[in-house]
DNA sequence: CCATGTCAAGAGCACTGCTCTCGGTTGTGA
DNA sequence: TCACAACCGAGAGCAGTGCTCTTGACATGG
């Protein structure tokens, strides 16, 4: 019952994976906007209509990609912050930053399919938030256990005109019993780091300084600044 | 000479102009992907071939797209700038910042062409950079008058671990004198203020907080902190 | 008044996502 | 063992895209 059925399941599994490992080679160098399904298809020396026997949609085959390029970043950041001391904060956080803009850099396709312009008609469907929060979720782990450590200044500077933070219940969790004041700052270095990186990716500091590694560096440490 | 041209001269700026407004409009709605010159000579009543009289390829008609908006965006930026007390600095800081979030919210898909994924096999002429830049110098102008009015803390408290920026002739010029750590500075807020809008706009923060228009008057005040 | 240059339109090419049908294979329950 | 059902690959076909080339109509200027 098992093996029987395995010959074929055997063989579905393997073409499944098949596609979406020359899928994701044509998005790495193409992009996702010239990933065509027809493309792959020739690749593996199959008709066009084949492949929507493994994948019902572009849409598909473009969810587990996105799900596979969240679940790489995840992994390079959890690696870099897992690599330093638990107790080194600061260390972790600059760690972790770096791995997002290595990993950016280096799957620049990848990324703008993650955190560029949504792709038109394609709506993320559930099983992508989990992956997705996954390289998040590290730089939030830091932050709260610096908080519970003592070692963030950031609570003590709560900030004079700041209205209340209305966050969903995901988040919340996320940032545990930490106060407002760790969260909205750790909410602005989170969109701080996404916003140099995706510069650097979409090409908008080209023509505008470079040593870019120096730079982030610094970037990172004023981030820093505003939280620990 | 002149006004016998301008009959022929003066129908083909009036069908140059048509085309680029309908294409806006599709933009607008369907975003630059979804963008096709066929649709915009099917709602001109032409043929598709005909649109190509007046732009030579679709990447041409984007550009003429693209420098609009920047200058779009840019003028709601000086705007809002100039609506301000020339020597109230931070407050010159948040308005511009709330005008580039709200130029943006307002246009999600013209912002998504300007500071998103870039558009395949699209290279950005030499025309562009002029308006690109725009907004920017907006910012960057409220800097240098801070500074030079000695209203800026920022060179006050340059960073250790810090290497030498290597900007290019037009970024330092647009700063002028200021010294590094000003610019330094400058930069980091620069990009941190387009990575939230650029989470905003591609609805990374939709399922994370809500009051999203307090929330990030909280985050300018942060990058008004790191430069003021 | 006629040659010249401009213009819109149509056909056509190569490509896309996707659907449907037609055989062939494979797996399974009777 | 055999038949039936499920699955699978290939091909044709539909509607759409950007873009090119040719054709015929029109206005303009010498």
């Amino acid at each position: 019952m098992k093996a029987s059925q395995t010959a074929r399941e055997r063989a579905r599994a393997e073409l499944t994976s098949e596609i979406t490992r020359t899928a994701r080679r044509h998005l790495a160098t193409e992009g996702a906007a010239g990933l065509s399904l027809r493309a792959v298809a020739r690749d593996l020396g199959m008709a066009s209509s084949a492949v929507y026997r493994y994948f019902p949609s572009k849409d598909e085959l473009l969810t587990t990609l996105i799900i596979d390029s969240y679940n790489a970043l995840g992994r390079a950041v959890e690696e870099a912050d897992a690599a330093r001391d638990t107790s080194d904060f600061p260390g972790r956080w600059r760690a972790s930053c770096h791995a997002v803009r290595d990993w950016a850099l280096a799957h620049p396709h990848e990324y703008a399919l993650l955190f560029g312009s949504p792709v038109p008609d394609y709506r993320a469907p559930r099983d992508t938030v989990g992956p997705a929060s996954r390289s998040t979720a590290v730089l939030a782990r830091i932050v709260v256990e610096a908080h519970r450590a003592g070692a963030l200044r950031a609570a003590e500077r709560p900030h004079p005109d700041a209205g209340p933070l209305k966050l969903s219940p995901t988040v919340r969790e996320l940032f545990c019993d930490s106060p407002e004041e760790v969260v909205a700052r750790a909410l602005s270095a989170w969109t701080s780091l996404y916003g140099w990186i995706g510069f650097e990716v979409f090409g908008q500091l080209d023509g505008v300084l470079e040593g870019r590694e120096s730079a982030f560096s610094r970037h990172v440490a004023y981030l820093a600044d505003v939280l620990f």
